[in-house]
RNA sequence: GGGGGCGUAGCUCAGUCGGUAGAGCAUCGGCCUUUUAAGCCGCCGGUCGCAGGUUCGAGUCCUGCCGCCCUCACCA
């Protein structure tokens, strides 16, 4: 009896056996279920000794069953909920009538109890229960008990297995939870107001990215799922919103890696008459309040490295940066291509801005370990952003970096139509045409008259995996993308 | 798409030079009322990712394919 369908109809054979005993293995309502976290809680104001039964200090607790120590008519099992495990301590004195039932449990299946807590003489937090539910019997055995699953395709195929046998698995998922709450919450904090903007778009924008095309069937039309919201965004500035986020969705027809899933969450956010520099402190603000809520510690490790959050973040200069590592200028564009011919770019059909930030890219991102803003881009790539307006070559335009890895973009926003509508038609070789493509509504709204504002975008999976310690981003998405098997 | 690695029981993993497929956990049977990955005794469980090839003989060597991981490229 061991191959996995001779498990499975052992199990199921005992289902059978459930019901022949009166017993609905997949339970039903259970009321007033007790937190193991709570009954922790509980139990430390009571001071019990090892040994001790507390009588009256009753307790109702329901969850998996992820370990079970039988010792004839005694049974002990480690019971899982959200919060935590308990020992459930079952003896068949107490438990007479579910005797038979209980001789049937497997491991992963979900039981309550009921009954008084007390100390074993190990001094283990026990529920001696006096009353037993069956709640669910799981036909598949869980995998095994101590390395847990660790396939890691497994462990993304069967997430669901994953999680209730990794409890560090549920653990990211919860503070991922806690990071992006702390992101409303510093948002609304700061008087902004959550949105919601158009998923599937008829015209893609705001981004450098291919999209997924879907279709709809009543209106005959195409439509693309969003690579970005930003466009839809800044209407909500010219329709009076001065403050707006959205927690968005993004999807990108590109390629998967350790830091890319073709959907992924970003914040998005727009402030009506502020600028890149507040940005910043945005930046700054969402993140110190996650870390805060998570455990309040600004140097953190991350792999091999620590990095220090401490407020506030460094600030360079796009330009120096370039001088710093690839030793050319900015503005000397044949020094650019040439280092460009040292580092293997294939640069020939390039726009010198594109160049530039190919250079950029290869010389000086894997620098950027501690947290960074990189500020004033060339112009030529940032076709939404406002000209500096000592050097129209530059872009009002930073990305926040932290180990190697682009956090955030942000700008100060453009709001002449009459530019915005020039960027749209040039036509950016070598860059694709993804940012580039004309949405004339968009340039009308801005007709009406969009405040000047600060816009920046923050890519949330990537914020997670940071504050975590994971190297990857599929384990900070619950379901990341896999070919089916 | 390029390069590298991995794929053996339900799970976690061994498998030497090419010579009968192994362990632990789980399951099943037995003992057991204070265990903590409980313990002890006994049994069952395999298309070695798939398909070919070389060989007297392939988990092992070769080729192709599938899946996953890492990495580079792409994706600012």
């Amino acid at each position: 009896m061991s191959t996995e369908e001779e498990l499975k109809q052992e199990r199921v054979s005992k289902a059978e056996k459930l019901r022949a005993l009166g017993v609905d293995p997949y339970g039903g309502r259970y009321p007033d279920v007790m937190s193991t976290d709570s009954v922790r809680e509980r139990a430390d104001g009571l001071n019990l000794a090892a040994g001790d039964m507390a009588e009256g200090e009753r307790a109702r607790v329901a969850g998996r069953i992820v370990l079970q120590r039988v010792m004839g008519n005694l049974v002990f099992l480690t019971i899982r909920d959200a919060a935590g495990d308990l020992q459930f301590g079952l003896s068949k004195k107490l438990l007479k009538d579910h005797w038979p039932a209980i001789k049937l449990l497997d491991l992963g299946d979900f039981v309550g109890g009921d009954g008084c807590l007390g100390l074993t003489k190990t001094g283990e937090l026990t529920l001696w229960a006096d009353d037993f539910k069956m709640l669910c019997k799981a036909l598949h055995p869980p995998p095994e008990k101590w390395h847990g699953l660790s396939d890691v395709e497994l462990r993304y195929r069967h997430r669901y297995v994953d999680l209730f046998s990794n409890p560090e698995v549920r653990a990211v998922f919860q503070r991922r939870s806690a990071i992006i709450q702390a992101v409303r919450d510093y948002l609304i904090s700061c008087g902004y107001i959550e949105v919601e903007t158009p998923a599937l778009q008829p015209i893609y924008g705001g981004a450098a990215a291919r999209p997924f095309t879907t279709h709809h069937n009543t209106l005959d039309m195409d439509l693309f799922l969003r690579i970005s919201p930003e466009l839809y965004l800044k209407r909500l500035l010219v329709g009076g919103m001065e403050r707006v986020f959205e927690v968005s969705r993004n999807f990108r027809n590109e390629g998967l890696s350790t830091k890319h899933n073709p959907e992924f969450t970003m914040v998005e956010l727009y402030e009506a008459y502020a600028d890149y520099n507040v940005m910043m402190e945005r930046v700054e603000g969402m993140t110190a309040l996650a870390i805060e809520r998570l455990d309040g510690k600004f140097k953190r490790p991350y792999g091999e490295v620590e990095l220090d959050y401490t407020v506030p973040w460094s600030r360079r200069k796009y330009g120096d940066l370039l001088e710093e590592f690839a030793s050319v200028r900015m503005t000397d564009v044949d020094a650019v291509r040439k280092k460009a011919d040292e580092l293997g770019i294939e640069h020939g059909g390039m726009a010198d801005a594109v160049v530039i930030n190919e250079v950029f890219e290869r010389t000086v991102e894997h620098h950027l370990i501690q947290p960074t803003f990189v500020y004033d881009y060339p112009a030529a790539v940032c076709p939404l952003t406002r000209r500096h307006p000592e050097d129209p070559s530059v872009a009002l335009r930073f990305e926040a970096f932290v180990n190697g890895m682009e956090l955030g973009n942000a700008y100060t926003e453009l709001n002449d139509p009459r530019v915005q509508e020039e960027n749209f038609k040039q036509q950016l070789s070598g860059q694709g045409e993804t940012m580039a493509i004309m949405d004339e509504d968009f340039i009308l709204s801005l007709e009406y008259g969009m405040p000047p504002a600060g816009g920046l975008g923050v890519g949330l999976d990537r914020l997670v995996m940071l504050l975590t310690d994971s190297k990857s981003i599929r384990d900070v998405i619950l379901f990341p993308l896999q070919r089916p098997k």
